[in-house]
Order: C-alpha cells, then structure tokens, then sequence
DNA sequence: GTGCGACTCTCCCAAATGGGAGAGTGCCGA
DNA sequence: TCGGCACTCTCCCATTTGGGAGAGTCGCAC
C-alpha cells in the first residue's frame, strides 16, 4: 500500500464502480452504540469498509497488527489501555500508521497528548457525518485534519508551562479538597512545602488562589474530579 | 434511509413471522455518531422500528407529537432544549409518554432530574446492547428500568440537602474561583452574605472547605466547570 | 396573620492561605 | 564537573477563610 497505488485507488473510486481498494477502517471505542454507529456510517460508503472493531484499547493494538488496517478510528477513554496509550504502542512498532483519535473530550492535555503520541487527526465525537468521513479520507491520503476550534486549544496546551511530577501530584490532592496540612500529610512532606509547590503551581496556571487553580486544571484535563 | 425503506423493510420483516406491532421508537440524541448506531442496532430487532431522529430536545418534543412514536430515547445534554426540558414538555401535554434517558453522565442531580421530570428509564451510554434493548421492551411494556448502579446514586441524590437558588448562584461562583469578596461583587451581596451562604452550603454539602465544595458540587453534577 | 424559610446583614476571632526572600540537597545532562 | 532543575525546607507577615451567635426584612403558605 504505497502512495501510488492509494492515489491510483481514488481516481478509481471517483471514476465509477469497479473493484476498488477500499479504505479499510478499524473502529476502537468502549460504546457499543457508538461502534455501531461508526460501522454503519462507513459501511454505507463506496470507498471504505469496517475490517474490525475493538473494545479496549488492548484490542485496538491487537487488532491493529492482525487486521493490518489503514486507519484505525480510537477513542481515548477506554478500559484496559487507554487511547494515548494504545497510539504509543501502535506507532512504536509501526511508525507510520494512521491514527485518528475520536473523542468526546477536549481538554487542553488530551488533545496535546494524542498529537503527541501520534495521531494524525483528531475529531470530536459530535463531528458532523461529512466531516468524520472526509477526515478518514485526509487521512488515509497522508494529510493531517483536526478540527480548526481544536487547534487553538493545541496552541494555548503546548504554550502553556508544563507542572513537574511533584507538583502534579500536589495539584491532584488539591483538587480533591485537602488542605495544605493534609497534602503534606499524603505526599510525606511538610506543610510549608506544600506552599511552595503551591506558588510554583500558581504561576505556573497564572491564577491566584487554590480554588482557580482546581477550575484551570480541570479545564485543562490535568486532574479529573 | 427514508421512510419509504424503513416501512418497506417493516412489512418485510412482519411477514416473516406474524404481523406484528413494532415498537415505534424516536431516537434523540445531538451526536449523528450515537444516533446511527442506536437506529442500525434497532433496526435489526424484530420487533423495533426506528421511526425518527431528532437532533435538538426542541425536535424531539415536535417529532412525539407529530410521530407519535411508543417509546423515546433521550439524550440529556442538547442544544436548544435540553432532555430534562424535553421531557417536560413532553410529559405537560402527554402524561403517559414512555421515555428513557440515554447518556454519558451519571451525577446524582442529572438521574434525579430526569427521574422527577418523568423519565422512565435511564441508562448509561455504554451500557451493553442487550441491557438497551430490554430497557426498550420493559419500557415499552409500561415497567421501569433503571440501572442498578444508578439506584444507589439516585438515593444518595436524594437523601441531600437541596441548595437554595442563591446558595447555588454562590457556589457556582466559587466553583469557578471567586474569592467571597468577588462574589459578593458578582451577586451584589455583601461580602459577609456570601460567608452566611457558604456556611449553609458546606453544613449541606458535609464538607469543610470551598475546595471540598467544589468537588463535591462536582460529582452532584451542581455545577459544571 | 402567623410562622417559616430564604436572604440579607453585623461583630468577633481562630485558623488557613498566599506570597516574599532565601537556602540546602540530590540528580541529570552538557 | 558544573550548572540547572526539581524538591525540600525555614521565617515572616498580610489577607482570606471558616465558623459562632445573632438579628432584621421579605414573601409565601397555611
């Protein structure tokens, strides 16, 4: 499946009916509604076929590699091994697949993740019919395609100072309402140095106080309530 | 996929066995991912037939009334009118409309409000496609069907202390990071107001801090970040 | 009209938090 | 090996928050 033949293989299809390749998809997500849904969209196209459906993101690399698909639609919520999980594993060992991350969740970090670890599109799941089609057609030709309102929250993540572990971890216990004395208390640490990573954790965030530091987390998919 | 297909393929399928009464079901849901799959995994039932889909709770109250449809599968979160409202509406002109709530969020108040607004099953989105479909027959057979899961949040729900509308206005407020002395701007209150209101909204709550608030006012679903 | 609850406010005080300035340790990469 | 970074800690102080104990007004329901 090399360059020439997919561009031989859409000047086919767009030409008329005749044995076509077709885009061979594989659909991982946890919903059975969703697969079904996914399934019968692609299903109904001329250019493109459902090969497999996973559950896990387990499966997903599975059956990534015995299945051998062209593109492989992955949510990032998925149980046994999450989506950017399953992205790392499948590009480890096959750099050049054709990941397109599908989600409902858009938070500054799991889109940021996702592109990292290797995806080449990234869609929301209330995506619009055409647009989730023309996505897996841009790219399977090679292209990139993320949602333009995506991009902006890209941009703001990466520029965006990135939390040290201890800090994460600080942040975490915040958010779930301890106090300064009680994070100490769970990290082994003294209060005071609490404070600090506090400080560190509010300039970073550039917000003022515990409570904004909770919101932008939150908003920015760093800790999940 | 017109209606001519659908009414076609119905006949068809009656024939097959007896002619039998098909469960008329209207599908709501914004996402065209979900709406697919819930109409492709009816469709294969014998004894379903989807008879419209709608994309917006102000559809899905026009169409259970222009349809006329058995049974509803109802997204909660909708553009223009959302699935509590639906519900409402539906219920105001039809008291015995059948309707199940299908969707991603589980928090205490989201099950409670459909519940009270008349909904007669509620189930998660991933849930397994068996349970979907049964929840359908029970329904449709004039039972309930919830969730098991979801009993034990819905009493919990329950058992808490309602807000009042001004304790909610503060404690959205504080959920986004005001200090007392911003909100008692934001709400025109005094900055002691805002403290009475806090202490009620913690003696409520059961918690100790506006950080623990928050998360709380989180999981409930009173407030959304 | 009486009572109740929501909403508003006050005074007071202890505890927690936010922020400045600084410093020691340990590890990793240039 | 040497600088930089993460992590830890200290002292100090202003401000904010949490909580006790009341109390006045308003509107609604019985």
């Amino acid at each position: 499946m090399n360059p020439a033949d997919r561009s031989a293989s859409r000047t086919v299809a767009a030409a008329a009916a005749r044995p076509v390749e077709k885009i061979r998809v594989l659909i991982a997500d946890d919903h059975v509604t969703v697969r079904e849904g996914l399934a019968a969209m692609i299903g109904r196209q001329a250019d493109m076929a459902v090969v497999g459906e996973a559950a896990t993101g387990r499966q997903a690399v599975e059956l990534w590699f015995s299945l051998r698909p062209d593109i492989v639609l992955l949510d990032l919520r998925m149980p046994e091994l999450d989506g950017v999980g399953a992205i790392g594993e499948i590009r480890q060992r096959d750099a050049a697949a054709r990941i397109i991350v599908l989600t409902t969740f858009d938070t500054d970090s799991d889109i940021a993740n996702a592109i990292r670890a290797g995806a080449r599109g990234y869609l929301l799941k209330d995506s619009q019919r055409e647009e989730l089609l023309d996505s897996i057609r841009r790219v399977h030709a090679g292209e990139t395609s993320i949602s333009p309102s995506l991009v902006a929250k890209l941009a703001a993540g990466i520029s965006s100072e990135t939390l040290t572990g201890r800090e994460l971890d600080v942040l975490i216990l915040l958010a779930h309402g301890k106090s300064n004395k009680e994070i100490g208390a769970n990290l082994y640490i003294s209060e005071t140095t609490v404070k600090s990573h506090l400080r560190n954790i509010f300039a970073k965030l550039d917000v003022l106080s515990r409570t904004e530091a909770i919101t932008v987390a939150c908003r920015r998919g760093l800790v999940t309530l």
